[in-house]
DNA sequence: ATTAAATTAGAACGACCGTTCAAATCATCA
DNA sequence: TGATGATTTGAACGGTCGTTCTAATTTAAT
């Protein structure tokens, strides 16, 4: 029968929410998989009985980690009327919900030769979620009139590159006091976005 | 005497030009010393003769690049007349002479908990080199009533994480196709230090 | 030529890490 | 109860890495 016996799935669970802890705080390479084990309190081997192999549990929590970003994202974006609104909104979103440690994290595993080539393209493969809900609402600025027409694969990148270096701030500063400088930000890209000239 | 035996300053020098290559292309955890070693044509011991540690390598590296980053803005800048061109000069300078892969490494030693503190302090003060280029042309600009009066640490700031991040690009793209977007930048950015409102 | 100091090499150590494996434990069902 | 498969453990392996140490080699000075 496919009835669990132990709580094997609760064990799962626990050593991910570990896993991803110490991943934030430590990075991919200073994490170990005994500290996971340590941390969660399974051992070492009762990790390999979850997972293949350290990298796809990193893999599987950055993809996790992208899509509840993503999901709290649709939730809230329906509460925002116009494009301008989503714009400010996107960017509270962005700093207080965008994992920046765990993504860099990523960046860890991927630029070591001895990653297998598939978990790097799966973690370069997450940064089109942030990029698809950036163009979605620039694309609905335009379709609107909201926003004037212009090259909008440009403005998708030059929005997330700079949303994405803002949130690096957040290795040395508190959320709360970044706030002023992500709203500035987006004031200073709208007018770009309205036709400045 | 203070006069050299062998030619071990050349040693040194090849050493540090070797090392300086292989973490910029496998970063600072994936690169050992017995890397550094085999690229170098020196022996791992010879190379604890000049240096104290893989960490104090790093660390001199790190330091000379943006030192060098640095130096060749200075001579650059002068040949720029407006605090408009000179920031348009500054992306281009970002972006081709920015050691972004080597930071990206000082970011791996500097999360990694065993790093010694004073290495990670040596490597979050390289940041005050760019942040104060920025801000001095930001001040010469609103000195001579070129831009507006604004808050320049707030601009300082926007400004360094919009060039940094646009930096990350450098990874996976040429510079030459990234040009139009760095320039694209400034051109927002000087619409709010015009005083764009 | 002898000595002393500077330079270089290479072996060795100790620690850590990802992974494997065989054995033990537990829950269910016959 | 005993059998069976799911779950869990912990020891062990093979490899890598940063660092240290000793000895060899080279250079310059006496």
């Amino acid at each position: 029968m496919n009835k669990r016996r132990y709580d094997s799935e609760k064990a799962k669970v626990e050593i991910m929410e570990h896993a991803i802890s110490l991943f934030s705080q430590k990075g991919y390479n200073q994490t170990s998989v005994g500290d996971i084990s340590t941390a969660s309190g399974y051992s070492k081997g009762h990790i390999y009985y979850h997972f293949e192999n350290k990298e796809k549990i990193f893999v599987l929590l950055a993809q996790k980690s992208m899509q509840d970003w993503h999901n709290k994202w649709l939730l809230k974006e329906c509460t925002y009327s116009t494009a301008t609104e989503k714009l400010y909104g996107m960017a509270m979103h962005v700093l207080y919900h965008y994992q920046t440690p765990l993504l860099k994290s990523g960046q860890e595993l991927a630029s070591n030769p001895k990653s297998s080539p598939e978990s790097v393209q799966q973690l370069y493969n997450l940064a089109i979620v942030p990029t698809g809900a950036y163009r979605a609402i620039l694309q609905k600025g335009i379709d609107k009139g909201e926003f004037v027409n212009g090259n909008i694969n440009e403005w998708t990148v030059l929005l997330g590159t700079w949303l994405g270096g803002l949130c690096q701030l957040t290795n040395t500063q508190e959320p709360k006091t970044l706030e002023p400088l992500f709203n500035q930000a987006v004031t200073i890209f709208l007018r770009e976005l309205k036709g400045g000239i």
